[in-house]
DNA sequence: TGGGGTTTGGG
DNA sequence: CCAAACCCC
């Protein structure tokens, strides 16, 4: 009698060094199954829309060179999966868990359909929540003890696929069939293995190049990370950290593990500030907050490193973690905006956008976190500015607008001289907009509502 | 991976 | 005069 698993990629979909495939493909016989869930497909922006139907594409490949098919569906996991166990005739569900509260339900909600445990490996993150530990116990609540307690953990053996027979999908399943023929460029592991490759070749200028949102300084792995084209425990294990760089790349990686451990642990990480008295802020509402939280979302708020960050964003899917940092603290610190409403629209938008990171992050920068940025490290996004893009040559890429005003000028046009406005063609307010408020006069606002949640 | 203001100490 | 140190938020 032959055996037959029915594994369920979710967001590791890869199939190298990849625990749930590894099992799975321990049996005779394996169907590969994508849920493409319009719950999840509507709250994703267009960018990671089309990235996670490119990488279901790319699983695809993959499959089919070990003579298989992703067998792909449309609907609720609850009814697709048992429906899918029932055709097939398989025994076993085999998955790689996920963190948030919303993966954890649904897993549970299908165990309850299929009547049966579904079978569970941890394959995208460096180490599975609970297995880094305080000499306490606990999951910690700062970065520096986690990490070294990360740190320590050997990392597991990579894994590879067993020799168990990979299903073809049936007639009018396969993604091609699914999603339109050339629709979605296939996006798979060997697209993320080869990045990986060639960020080898820099990763050991990363602790200098990181922080320049001008050149790409970084892996620009995120996005692979994020639906599992990569392993990380196989970046981890194959950077290593005998330079600094290399050092400061793993050490990202255990950041985000952390976010991740932090979510499964606090599964309301994007609805409640885990510092609860942060809860207490007043934030700004009504309608002009509306309208500085539309201009903000357009890059219009006459801060060019925001503007040029927030349009790149929301043209491409992409924001260096600089301009993360720099654009989130604007909206928090000085729109005095709740951090939950930055955070969804970067969730929305962010190719790489997931709760853990994106909420975690988010906490970071609002200082509603554990081990946050405190309160009263508000960014200055002008200093910010000239300090990490000198030249404006960030700038000048989005804000073509102003890129005759020179290296002093372009970072808040608003300081220049009427003359030199004229001199660039800029008419602020009319070519580019004036200031949405006053940097000096928010960051104060800001620390006085932040220091009157705190103490009144 | 904060910034603004002030003080201090060498030039 | 200026950078670094230091305090505070
Ligand atoms: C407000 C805000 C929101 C963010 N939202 C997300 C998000 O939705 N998804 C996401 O993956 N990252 C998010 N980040 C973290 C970080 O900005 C991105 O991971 C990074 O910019 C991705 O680029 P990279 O792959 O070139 O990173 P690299 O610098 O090359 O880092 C390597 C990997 O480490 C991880 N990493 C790096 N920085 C962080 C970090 N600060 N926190 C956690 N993990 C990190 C990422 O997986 C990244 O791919 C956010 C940061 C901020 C400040």
């Amino acid at each position: 009698m032959t055996s037959t698993a029915l594994a369920w990629f979710r967001r590791d979909l890869r199939l190298d060094d990849n625990p749930a495939w590894a099992s799975a493909t321990a049996r005779d016989d394996v169907v590969a199954l994508v849920v493409l869930e319009p719950a999840l497909l509507a709250a994703a922006g267009p960018w990671r829309r089309r990235a996670y139907l490119s990488a279901v594409t790319g699983l695809d490949r993959s499959l089919r060179s070990c003579g298989g098919s992703l067998r792909a569906e449309t609907g609720d996991p609850a009814e697709v999966v048992p429906r899918a166990v029932s055709e097939t005739g398989a025994e076993v569900v085999v998955v790689n868990a996920d963190v948030t509260r919303w993966s954890v339900e649904r897993d549970r909600r299908v165990e309850q359909r299929l009547g049966m445990p579904i079978e569970q490996h941890w394959g995208t993150l460096v180490h599975p929540p609970g297995s880094v530990l305080t000499r306490a116990g606990g999951l910690s609540n700062v970065l520096t003890p986690f990490h070294r307690r990360w740190s320590e953990r050997s990392l597991s053996e990579a894994v590879r696929p067993g020799s168990g027979c990979v299903v073809e999908a049936p007639d009018g399943s396969t993604p091609t069939e699914m999603l339109g023929d050339g629709l979605y460029a296939p996006w798979g592991e060997q697209d993320a293995a080869a990045r990986f490759e060639t960020w080898l070749d820099r990763v050991d200028s990363y602790d200098e190049e990181r922080d320049n949102p001008a050149t790409d300084g970084t892996s620009g792995l995120s996005a692979a990370l994020r639906f599992g084209l990569l392993s990380p425990r196989g970046a981890a294990a194959d950077a290593g950290t005998h330079t600094p760089g290399r050092a400061a790349f793993v050490r990202q990686l255990a950041w985000r593990d952390w976010y991740a451990h932090l979510t499964f642990e606090h599964p309301d990480i994007d609805r409640v500030s885990l510092r609860p008295e942060y809860d207490r802020i007043a934030w700004a509402e009504g309608d002009a907050a509306d309208a500085d939280f539309e201009a903000w979302k357009a890059g219009r708020t006459g801060y060019p490193i925001v503007d040029a960050a927030m349009r790149e964003l929301a043209a491409t899917g992409w924001m260096h973690n600089r301009l993360r940092m720099v654009a989130a603290s604007f909206l928090v610190k000085d729109l005095l905006i709740d951090w939950r409403r930055g955070e969804r629209w970067f969730r929305r938008m962010l190719t790489d956008g997931d709760i853990p990171q994106n909420a975690g992050n988010w906490q970071w920068v609002a200082g509603t976190g554990p081990d946050a940025a405190p309160y009263f490290r508000v960014f200055n996004p002008v200093a910010q500015s000239r300090r990490h893009d000198p030249e404006g040559r960030y700038l000048r890429r989005w804000l073509p607008e102003l890129d005759r005003l020179d290296s002093r000028a372009i970072h808040a046009p608003w300081q220049a001289a009427p003359a030199e406005l004229a001199a660039a063609g800029v008419r602020l307010g009319a070519d580019y907009p004036a200031p949405t408020v006053d940097h000096d006069e928010a960051r104060e606002r800001a620390l006085a509502a932040y220091r009157e949640a705190l103490t009144g």
